[in-house]
DNA sequence: TTCCGATAGTGGGGTCGCAAT
DNA sequence: ATTGCGACCC
DNA sequence: CACTATCGGAA
């Protein structure tokens, strides 16, 4: 145990209210929130992490804040090695992972001299330092924010975070610190009550189902009357989520409301026409982008699995896959926007009265055209129609289809459709858009003799091991593609030295930590 | 007066680990 | 060897 | 994690 963990600073989170402009901006990382104590690691309940040494070696004997990280899209997999206890820990492991540190809890000084601190005292070209400093960039304005979410939610990425200049580390939730996430709406039918497990006679979750017949389950976002009286079974109700699980079960489910206007059906067979991914892009705003950054965010643990040394390729060419879709809406409130956004089917005045919809936009032309690509391109899956793979970021990846695909690309929605079982294409379309493993890159032919070798093994390894080394692969893969700590070292420097200007930063340079 | 911050309490998907089966 | 559940991670 | 419902003090 650890008390000082439990004390680490958390988020609020951003509203269009609050104006970005000049405030830190980092890739939000979706992995396991890791105090340094200067000693071990302790999650944020207090609870030691049983990390080998050789991943705390090259740190500091002082207080830290970071994320244990695994990569894009593998927070499940990161949970899995954090959480072992001692007698079941896998160094090895701890290879895949990476110590992403963005504060300095016992540095008294202000957020970028902090910053400066941890650049200065992290050995990043240390091969055996599994820690980085996470990258930050000044934010120039709203639409520099909306740009940066879009680009990270393409890569895979969970959000972005927003540090207050010249604020102090605060061991609370804090407006200091916010972050900033983009949701899906979809519709899901009500296909039962689960009640309260303390609050007697009300209900304390809905049983839902998907157009593809997934069935998960939604509370948050319900108020004390609406547990009374939920939504009968048998209506539509409209929900919101971060992305699917590897299973397809929406991440953080949210109620939002009742759809009175429409029945099941309608959802079903708006589900067989809509268009697939290049939805909306309400996230980008109206003023026009100059210049695209390359993306900033594109960070990854790149690892060697076997030996486990740092990957610092720096082939950062494909920056230019920029404009793809981010299918979603922000959900907050403006109810104004159409949950089918531009492949809303409704002709219902009424309907086109109450909600924008942003179909004239149309910078699809070109997207289509690179999904079609992209799906033409996407190698088919060595095991075909029998692969037993289920893992989204594997459909999204190789094709599945038994016939030489004809008929079934012609959806061109293909992309990320392949699936066996019985689905709707509108939902499972939209939901995989803003999958995390979407914006991965492979490369085809490493993955290809992986994949035979699989083939090869397959009658002898269990179903679990497979998809284990399903995995490894994927992180192998991943981190040929992206870039690592240098890019993150010297953008932050940059950013920082920049902006030396306005705050007198040259004030703390000499702080030292104070000892816990 | 309204608004904001902090608490307590409701719920989700998913993982590990342990007791009961 | 399975199952169910609580305590965690988010 | 996301959220609802309170309460007391700041604005």
């Amino acid at each position: 145990m650890c008390s000082d963990a439990a004390k680490v600073l958390l988020a609020e989170t951003w509203t269009e209210d609050v104006d970005p402009t000049g405030w830190w901006m980092s890739e939000k990382l979706d992995g396991v929130r890791a105090y340094w104590n200067g000693k071990n690691f302790y999650s944020r309940q207090g609870n030691l992490f049983h990390v080998p040494d050789f991943f705390k070696a090259a740190l500091p004997k002082v207080p830290l804040d970071g994320e244990i990280w695994c990569g894009r899209g593998l927070f499940q997999k990161c949970v899995s090695i954090v959480k072992k206890q001692a007698n079941k820990v896998v160094p090895d492991d701890y290879k895949l992972l990476t110590y992403l540190i963005f504060d300095a809890p016992s540095h008294g000084g202000k957020y970028e001299d902090r910053v400066k601190w941890l650049q200065a005292n992290i050995p990043q070209d240390d091969d055996k330092c599994f820690a980085t400093v996470v990258g930050i960039k000044k934010c120039e304005g709203l639409a520099q924010l909306k740009q940066f979410l879009a680009d990270v939610n393409k890569t895979g990425g969970e959000g972005i975070m927003l540090r207050k200049p010249g604020s102090l580390y605060e061991h609370k939730r804090s407006t200091t610190l916010l972050k900033v996430k983009t949701f899906y709406d979809e519709e899901a039918l009500i296909i039962g009550h689960k009640p309260s497990k303390s609050l007697v006679g009300m209900v304390g979750a809905l049983e839902c189902e998907l157009p593809n017949g997934k069935r998960f389950d939604v509370g948050s976002g319900l108020n004390m009357d609406q547990r009374r009286k939920p939504p009968k079974k048998g209506s539509v109700i409209t929900f919101k989520f971060q992305e699917l699980s590897n299973s397809g079960s929406p991440r953080f489910p949210v109620f939002l409301r009742v759809r009175t206007d429409l029945t099941w059906n309608d959802v079903l067979e708006a589900a067989k026409t809509k268009k697939p991914i290049s939805v909306t892009q309400k996230i980008i705003p109206s003023t026009k982008l100059s210049k695209q950054h390359s993306i900033l965010f594109s960070v990854i643990p790149s690892r060697d699995v076997t030996t486990g040394k740092k990957i610092v390729t720096s082939d950062d060419e494909d920056d230019e896959v920029t404009t793809t879709t981010t299918a979603s809406s922000k959900t907050t409130d403006t109810r104004k926007m159409c949950q089918y956004g531009a492949n809303c089917y409704r002709t219902n005045p009424d309907h086109l009265k109450q909600f924008q919809h942003p179909s004239s936009t149309k910078p699809k032309e070109n997207e289509s055209k690179t999904k079609e690509n992209e799906s033409k391109t996407k190698p088919p899956c060595v095991f075909g129609n029998k692969c037993y793979r289920t893992s989204s970021i594997h459909l999204a990846t190789y094709s599945h289809a038994t016939k030489t695909e004809t008929e079934e690309e012609i959806l061109d929605t293909g992309e990320l459709i392949e699936s066996e079982e019985p689905i709707s294409p509108t939902t499972i379309d939209s939901l995989l858009v803003k999958d995390k493993n979407k914006g991965l890159k492979f490369d085809d032919d490493d993955d290809d003799d992986d994949d035979s070798n699989d083939k090869q093994d397959q009658e002898m390894i269990t179903r679990s091991k497979k998809e284990w080394l399903n995995l490894e692969n994927k992180l192998k893969e991943q981190s040929k593609r992206l870039v690592y700590l240098e890019e993150m070292f010297k953008t932050t420097k940059r950013s920082i030295s920049t902006n030396n200007d306005d705050d007198n930063i040259n004030e703390n340079n000499t702080k030292r930590l104070k000892t816990d």
